[in-house]
DNA sequence: AATATATATCTTAGTCACTAAGAGAATTAG
DNA sequence: CTAATTCTCTTAGTGACTAAGATATATATT
């Protein structure tokens, strides 16, 4: 599974270097793919960038025609960040190659095992956001104080 | 899958700005862990960077006592680079909360659930490897002569 | 053996996305 | 109605990256 996120990585490098943005463009667009339509202080919390930061990826973006800028009337600080369909579909070609490759994966299983398979996709996440927490916390206590955790060896393939 | 990628990304920026090394020299490192020693040619080839940011990576990474370098005796044009162990160990336990959140989760499925779950990663992994191979051809088409892929819509959340 | 070509890493100059700190504008609290 | 807070943007500076070419070793050709 390491092996594959790490290669879906480099797979979207392609798809960001191709389409003629930066890296962490495209994974806004994926989050704004994703979740709709968001404000930049959220893509900024979800990317882990500062709002510096998300300030030029969205001057980018919004340049390349990939996504507009839309102030919230109710609040005029916020800004929310809208994607254009038309012009994110340039993009979601590229997306073409994997989704077939998924689906033809996915069709060798039957009903019941994507159930599994879905399960464990949604318990895996969770399990990554315990993860992240658990790491917080980790980084919050001195390193005298923490509890002495041993790396478990991975077998080499 | 996509968000569990995505979360996983962000955990890996988190550890190596703990680790105080950069994003990609955290990436070689896994890289290393996974593949054991290997040079730096093949470093730039998984991770997608030219030799040239290479050399800074393993640079940065030899200098915080990570890694070392290892000229190849039979072919002096060669440098394996290989990680110091002990050094890494303290990378490794960053993720502790990581395996032991994963772990739980596996917890919970039977041997016979976990056969499918690692013949899905594998599959899964060959299924992107084969996507990176499809997308290499999609670019290697111009762009008019290229099938007109259908990207699907995915449900949203 | 000598020259040419190929392979592997490193060097250099320049570019661009990122951070940190703070400014500006709108909102909410006291 | 001033003060504190929230949200985005601006600015200056940093550092990892690329492209092109240098260096060193290995292999092929005549």
């Amino acid at each position: 599974m390491r092996r594959s996120s790490a290669q879906g990585v480099l797979y979207g490098q392609t798809v960001a270097n191709v389409a003629g943005i930066a890296n962490s463009d495209l994974e806004c667009m994926d989050i704004l793919y994703l979740e709709g339509r968001v404000t930049a202080g959220r893509l900024a919390e979800v990317t882990g960038l500062t709002t510096g930061a998300i300030t030029g990826v969205v001057d980018r973006l919004e340049k390349a025609g990939l996504v507009r800028r839309e102030r919230d009337e109710n609040d005029r600080r916020k800004v929310f960040i809208a994607v254009v369909p038309e012009a994110a579909m340039k993009i979601g070609q590229f997306y073409v190659p994997m989704q077939q490759a998924m689906e033809k994966v996915f069709n060798t299983y039957s009903d019941e095992e994507l159930r599994l398979l879905l399960r464990f996709a949604t318990e895996g996440y969770k399990g990554v956001l315990a993860a992240t927490e658990a790491l917080k916390g980790l980084l919050d206590t001195p390193p005298e104080k923490r509890p002495d955790l041993k790396l478990k060896k991975l077998r080499q393939p």
